[in-house]
DNA sequence: ACCTATAGTGGGTGCCAACCCACTAATTTT
DNA sequence: AAAATTAGTGGGTTGGCACCCACTATAGGT
């Protein structure tokens, strides 16, 4: 029988295709752990920024990843009801909302890395230790090029263009 | 003033951050530019397997790209309407369809491919042409893995389980 | 012919990401 | 102290993807 699920070669021959195929396959799976836990992608953003960065005002937190602050209210909020994050009045300024981690939070990330690097073992299977290194390497140069030169923002006219910083 | 948009490294340490954000802003980007021709990306692969394998029943290019029938119906009629296929009843089985290629469609295909390479060079730019090959057969090997090792359609509970082929 | 299986279609669902606007509360400016 | 600005929220819209079911038309087996 003739048809069996291969790819067309045009499409493999494109790395924005494989790229784009590879990562969602990526982020899918991801996804999947994740939701096991009630998160979704960019919780697990929030929470590595705040481990990484300490605890940021809400708003920093909107500038830093590029979401909504809209969104950011609602992901919050949920962390927040998980419990792995604290919402606290800045004294200061009480306006702004302080965001920590708490100890669960630090828990859970780290068990999210975990699950990551799990998948990522499943993905990257193919490759051996030196290459994926390679591969770490090559999209880490890619994606700082990507944050600097996203300069363009054409605004074209299209209801859901893809800016900012997005994580999921 | 601290907070300019930074990701959080515990998030640049995982590939499968990087491959998923990357992906996804490559895809991003292609799509915008299908947009532009009323397209969207699997649109694409419709008529890159109709150009590498030539003509199909419809039924076959629903195998081989592993999206639901339903959906291909809808796909193989938008390009129908734009004149990009011809569809035509078998002669020997009338159940199927005959989906194939236009000059127009080639046409646009090849146009597509070109915008597909406008776009990475944009997204590769940090890379020179020899760490693109490298990228590129990174990424094509790590992708065959995931098809064969993808291995049974496990029909995971998970509501929105990403198995299959799909390219959007 | 009858029954079952297969090809294609149409309609509709649930989920999620990305946006946007209107509103409140607090703060800064004048 | 009024006006303007900024932080955070809530509510709702849009668009895409993946999926599923019911239905028609055609084939094939017996």
């Amino acid at each position: 029988m003739a048809t069996e699920r291969s790819t067309p070669p045009t499409l493999l021959d494109l790395s924005t295709y494989l790229l784009s195929r590879v990562g969602k396959t990526a982020r899918g799976l991801l996804a999947e752990r994740l939701a096991e836990r009630g998160l979704r992608l960019w919780d697990m953003a929030v929470l590595a920024a705040l481990a990484d960065f300490g605890p940021h005002a809400q708003r920093d937190l909107v500038v830093r990843l590029g979401v909504d602050p809209s969104d950011m209210a609602k992901a919050v909020d949920q962390l927040a009801a998980a419990g792995y994050v604290d919402r606290a009045r800045d004294t200061v300024d009480r306006r702004r909302v302080s965001v920590s981690l708490t100890p669960a939070g630090r828990a859970v990330l780290a068990d999210l890395d975990a699950e990551a690097r799990t998948v990522q073992a499943k993905v990257l299977a193919p490759l051996d230790t030196k290459e994926r290194q390679l591969l770490q390497g090559l999209l880490l140069r890619v994606h700082e090029g990507l944050a600097g030169a996203d300069g363009e923002n054409d605004g074209q006219g299209g209801q859901d263009g893809q800016d900012g910083a997005q994580i999921s």
